[in-house]
RNA sequence: CGGGGUGUGGCGCAGUCCGGUAGCGCGCAGCGUUUGGGACGCUGAGGUCGGAGGUUCGAAUCCUCUCGCCCCGACCA
């Protein structure tokens, strides 16, 4: 049979494409850059939308709906904002059979509508902080598009905030991208790197934004979360004011953050192997599969009896699927291995006289005999040691693909490899744009914590402020 | 919008140079044999060859026009 799935080292980009047609996780659409989610890719989305919600309620944020369709007018408020957007609205004119009056936009980001509606909900500093956060869909009309990592019509949440401080804004906008950090390393197993963007790369309408970096398996870079400090940029445009406790009126100082269904790539990129997908447990809308071996129809009822036992021995927590088809098992375990299944459990005539099953890792292929009594108690353990591996691995990828660079010479060297680049930084806009059409590379991020003294910026020749980290990203 | 490709059953392709009325692999349906790593045999369903016009006795193939899609880049979660 002709392999299915194109080597990762051969191309990459026919690999990523083969996987996401293979495991069954979404379709082109009609529209060119639309797609289709099918359901196994939209179950990894729904895993991806409860574990973040569950941080979010408890952070204190609570869910909301706004329209879809805005007033132009609205986005034109803020200047930086619709300059920013403008070249990728999709717009309706007309409705009902009708010119409208007024065109609509499709939201690419729910800023304005929001402001319009916080300046009615906001009144008094007893109202502060509000924070909102909303799961949609929004449209971008880009360019160049891919499955997950850029499609014109992606699903995500936006959360927005309104505080009456901008120290209280400031720590909103870092507390959330900590979320994101968290959720990233303790439910997908993506390593990423936390860092602000420059004034060149962040939000159309934001003071400052901070962004999670990840590495992907080809070495490009990927803004995975971020979040925005609004400052007052939105509040003075919409008017989102609150009488403070000296009856003074002031404007509201604004957050948003985000993460969309871009992050269902980034875990493709992150994890998948020649073999297919590769999920983290966390994530996995099937955790553990169970294939039954048999030969014949006796062996068959015999074998489907200790399947049935052991399900129902595994925790209710544990999601287990059962594949009971009447496949060839070499057929059934190359399936679950390419749909990126965590754990699977093999119990053939052999293992039920043992009393074992044959537990095989995803993670490193690893295969053990376990007695079947212990697996109820000792599922949990596996599952965490196949969380653990994934992110060993990936994070001693980010490791060794993260270069350090002192002079123009290194820098290029260390760009040939892919992956990051981290440079001592004293550099403008233009210098980064410069840089961006000499090598195809841009800072990602300015990461936390990462002193710059006595640095020298390697391509103005002046001392540096700050670390910046560069890459090609898509 | 630049550069490079490509349109032929559900998917992947051959056939195009040198016109003769469409083929292969996978998948799909039925039956049988199989089943501890992607099984095999037999039978069968499924295509006005992206579209329009032209040349010709005859066009997937030659000519003209046109549309779509993919990849690389600019733009970007």
């Amino acid at each position: 049979m002709a392999e299915r799935i194109t080597p990762r080292s051969t191309d990459h980009s026919q690999w990523y494409l083969d996987v996401i047609r293979e495991a069954g996780l979404a379709d082109y659409g009609p529209v060119r850059g639309t797609m289709v989610i099918r359901p196994y890719g939209y179950a990894i989305w729904e895993r991806v939308q409860q574990g973040l919600d569950a941080m979010f309620k408890a952070t204190g944020h609570q869910n909301a709906y706004f329209p879809m369709l805005i007033p132009m007018s609205f986005l034109e408020k803020e200047k930086a904002h619709v300059e920013g957007f403008s070249p990728e609205l999709a717009v309706v004119t007309i409705g009902g059979g009708k010119v409208l009056d007024e065109p609509l936009v499709i939201r690419p980001t729910s800023e304005t509508i929001i402001n319009h509606m916080f300046a009615t909900w906001i009144q008094s500093y007893r109202d502060l902080p509000l924070l909102i956060n909303q799961w949609c869909n929004v449209v971008r009309w880009e360019l160049r598009t891919r499955p997950f990592l850029r499609t014109l019509e992606f699903l995500w949440q936006e959360g927005h905030t309104a505080h009456a401080t901008a120290e209280e804004a400031e720590e909103e906008t870092r507390r959330m991208l900590e979320v994101y950090r968290t959720f990233a390393h303790d439910h997908a197993a993506v390593p990423v790197v936390p860092g602000r963007k420059t004034e060149r790369e962040k939000f159309a309408g934001a003071d400052r934004s901070y962004t999670i970096e990840a590495l992907l398996g080809d070495g490009k870079a990927l803004q995975s979360a971020t979040s925005h400090n609004l400052g007052q940029n939105f509040a003075r445009a919409f008017n989102t004011m609150y009488l403070d406790a000296n009856n003074t009126q002031q404007y509201v100082w604004q957050t948003s953050w985000g993460l969309s269904t871009r992050f269902v790539g980034a875990i493709i990129l992150t994890h998948g192997d020649d073999r297919g997908l590769r999920l983290p447990p966390r994530l996995a809308p099937i955790q553990a599969v169970i294939v039954p071996i048999y030969r014949d129809d006796e062996g068959k009822a015999t074998v489907m009896a200790a399947v049935e036992a052991l399900r129902a021995a595994l925790p209710a927590d544990v999601r287990v699927h059962v594949d009971a088809r009447d496949e060839r098992p070499g057929f059934k375990f190359t399936e679950w291995e390419i749909k990126g299944v965590p754990l699977r459990i093999e119990i053939g005539p052999r293992d039920v006289e043992q009393g074992v099953v044959t537990v095989v890792r995803r993670d490193d292929g690893s295969k053990q005999t376990v007695p079947v009594a212990e697996l109820p108690t000792g599922i949990g353990a596996l599952l965490d040691a196949v969380q653990d591996g994934l992110y060993a691995q990936a994070s001693e990828f980010v490791r060794a693909n993260t270069r350090d660079a002192v002079d123009p010479a290194s820098f290029t060297e260390a760009l040939s490899h892919g992956g990051f680049v981290r440079v001592f930084w004293a550099g403008s806009s233009d210098d980064e744009a410069a840089i961006q059409e000499a090598h195809g590379a841009t800072i990602r991020c300015l990461p936390f914590d990462q002193p710059a003294e006595d640095g020298i910026c390697f391509y103005t020749g002046l001392p540096a402020t700050t670390v910046a980290l560069f890459a090609r990203a898509y």
